[in-house]
RNA sequence: GAUUCCGUAGCUCAGCUGGUAGAGCAAUACACUUUUAAUGUAUGGGUCCAGGGUUCGAAUCCCUGCGGGAUCACCA
């Protein structure tokens, strides 16, 4: 990057540098810097006159002529600091604080400071420094945000694509944004630590797979040369799990990044977070308690009360939660009771209720869309909507006692899905005869249905799978829900965008219209300024460009005699 | 993919029916020894997203492109 492109400001940084250096001070030393405290520590247990070495970025200051107060932020906040001349510079020599503190040091900056607690008269609890440290150099002013007296923030760095392109200035200068990302952390160890207390264990399983299997989802592909074929990028890990309870283990659980090729929005990033546990000896109904109780120990661990707020509803994660099954569900919304009805059938009463249907949809993706279209977006406190018909659930149980449906179920909170649940499906025939019914669905054209068939996964079935009761909850979605942010965006630190331009700005050079001006003045070196329009037979536009263009860029110089405008070169 | 809004100083934003680009904070200089977003005075800082068009003249009007937001569609 050269000089020209960065801003005043950034250059006087790059100057600040340099006499930093010449000072014989190393605006980026090696050495450990021993820190005693962190902010809140300070802050929380207030002890008059202990020493304290503390050490953040400085994002205030505040000069009042021999002294003066600044603001150091570290990972936990932000604590005042007051540098006296005479306390810094003992001797005749004020430098260090004259240049070195006052001229030198920029907002931004890391330093170190020794000092002990104090409080000033109105009461604030300050570290009164003897001895400072520079621990690194901050080249780019930082967008400085402040809260005033009446909590009204002033400035604030708020442009979405900023703060997502450039999370570090988002975490630096936004207190609520880091906020979210804490209890993020906290919503995976709460989860962990309810799976490791019940025994579960959890592992690790592929993301680049040979057959993209477990979800119907559009992978991405990729290539393994030394192999040199084919590997998709995971969308789901459900059937390494099931193969490792194959395996004899009681229960496995992971957290699993997955990558769907399919539409962006504010509630879908190519690559989320899904969690999946799977256990043995266990059913739908276990797995339902479970659930309850596992989500209303993760919210109380996240936001310390079971209730949370999203958007205009209030949200209570206190269990046990309804069940309702989606046959009633779509009773109580349209009044039609889908026991028992054919394709035919479900596909006119779609029509009559206003829903869109084509002919690949069968009776599973039909009931589908009347629960979407009507239902769904009702269940605003956490409910389970269970026994999804047989076609939409390829690795799920048959009902118990109703072979049409399936012993799944999922959790709706607000209208959308957070989890979603089975009794696994481990008889091998039928797998293997649901898999080939997925297949010939792929092949009418329902663009959600997988057309592979994980041979290896139908054989570990054969082998044998215990029962088993499998979970899956998104993520990014639940910690959006506890942490009442409408968009996944807000939930990741980096997430997916459109690549940034570096480096595509023009530099000093002329462009073309500069450059056919500046041809045709050379040769001449001074001319009458209409004349020289003319002879370039540039548009207006063009023409007042051009001529701007090198004035700025100091090669030309317009005067004016009387009415005659005369151009030459400088 | 469709519709719509937005892009101006490091940050937040003004800028009317086209007429020399503005404010606050930040920066620079000077003064000030306990301040609470906000000391005073002075100063500097902009290819008004890019390219084209209309015009004597465009940040402003029109077209195209790029980037982003919102709504909808699709997708868990």
């Amino acid at each position: 990057m050269s000089l020209i492109e960065l801003s005043d400001q950034e250059i006087q940084r790059r100057e600040t540098l340099k006499k930093l250096r010449d000072l014989g001070i190393d605006p980026y030393p090696a050495a450990l810097y021993p820190v005693t405290h962190k902010s809140s520590e300070i802050k929380n247990n207030y002890k008059e006159g202990e020493k304290v070495v503390i050490a953040g970025r400085l994002m205030r200051r505040k000069v009042q002529g021999k002294a003066s107060f600044g603001e150091l932020q570290d990972a936990d906040g932000r604590i005042q600091v007051y540098f006296n001349r005479d306390e810094i510079c003992p001797g005749e020599d004020k430098s260090l604080y004259n240049d070195v503190f006052k001229k030198l040091l920029d907002l931004g900056d890391f330093v170190g400071v020794e000092g002990e607690v104090f409080k000033t008269q109105v009461g604030e609890t300050t570290v009164s420094v003897k001895n400072f440290t520079l621990l690194s150099k901050s080249l780019k002013p930082l967008p400085l945000p402040k809260t005033d007296a009446e909590g009204k923030v002033h400035d604030a760095f708020t442009d979405p694509e900023l703060r997502y392109r450039q999370r570090y200035v988002d975490l630096t200068v936004n207190p609520h944004v880091k906020e979210i990302f804490v209890k993020r952390t906290k919503l995976f160890t709460a989860m962990r630590n309810f799976f490791n207390d019940a025994g579960y264990m959890e592992v690790e399983t592929p993301v680049l797979q040979s057959i993209p299997g477990g979800a119907a989802a559009r992978p991405f592909i990729t290539h393994h040369n030394a192999l040199d074929i084919p590997l998709y990028m995971r969308i789901a890990n459900e059937l390494y799990l099931k193969r490792l309870i194959c395996g004899g283990f009681d229960g496995v659980y992971e957290f699993s990044k997955n990558f769907r090729n399919e539409g962006m929005d504010r509630t879908h990033n190519p690559e989320f977070t899904a969690m999946e546990i799977y256990v043995s000896y266990k059913d739908y109904n276990w797995m339902m308690d479970f659930t309850e109780r596992l989500l209303e120990h993760c919210a109380i661990a996240v936001n310390g009360t079971t209730e949370a707020t999203f958007g205009e509803h209030k949200i209570d994660f206190k269990a046990p939660y309804k069940r309702v099954t989606m046959r009633q569900s779509i009773i109580d919304f349209t009044g039609f009771d889908i026991k028992g009805k054919t394709e035919d059938e479900l596909r006119e009463a779609c029509k009559s209720m206003g829903i869109a249907v084509d002919d690949t949809m069968g009776v599973g993706k039909l009931i589908d869309e009347i629960f979407g279209e009507k239902c769904e977006g009702n269940y605003i406190q956490p409910t389970f909507i269970t026994d999804y018909p047989k076609e939409m659930s390829p690795l799920c149980k048959e009902h118990r006692e109703d072979p049409s449906l399936t012993e799944r179920f999922e959790l709706m909170v607000c209208g959308k899905e957070i989890a979603n649940a089975y009794s696994e499906l481990n008889d091998p025939i039928d797998q293997r005869e649901r898999f080939e019914d997925q297949v010939r669905l792929a092949q009418k054209g329902d663009d959600e249905a997988t057309e592979f068939i994980d041979q290896d996964f139908l054989r570990a079935l054969e082998y044998g799978m215990p029962p088993t009761s499998g979970l899956g909850i998104g993520m990014d979605r639940l910690i959006m829900f506890l942490t009442n942010n409408p968009a996944i965006q807000e939930v990741l630190f980096f997430p997916q965008m459109r690549p940034e331009v570096f480096g595509a700005k023009k530099g000093p050079e002329l462009n073309e219209n500069e450059k056919l001006i500046f041809d045709l003045l050379a040769k001449a070196q001074k001319m009458d300024l209409n004349e020289l329009k003319e002879q370039t037979g540039l548009s207006n536009k063009q023409w007042d460009k051009g001529v701007k263009g090198l004035a700025k860029h100091g090669l030309t110089k317009v005067t004016k005699e009387e009415d005659q405008l005369t151009i030459e070169l400088v």
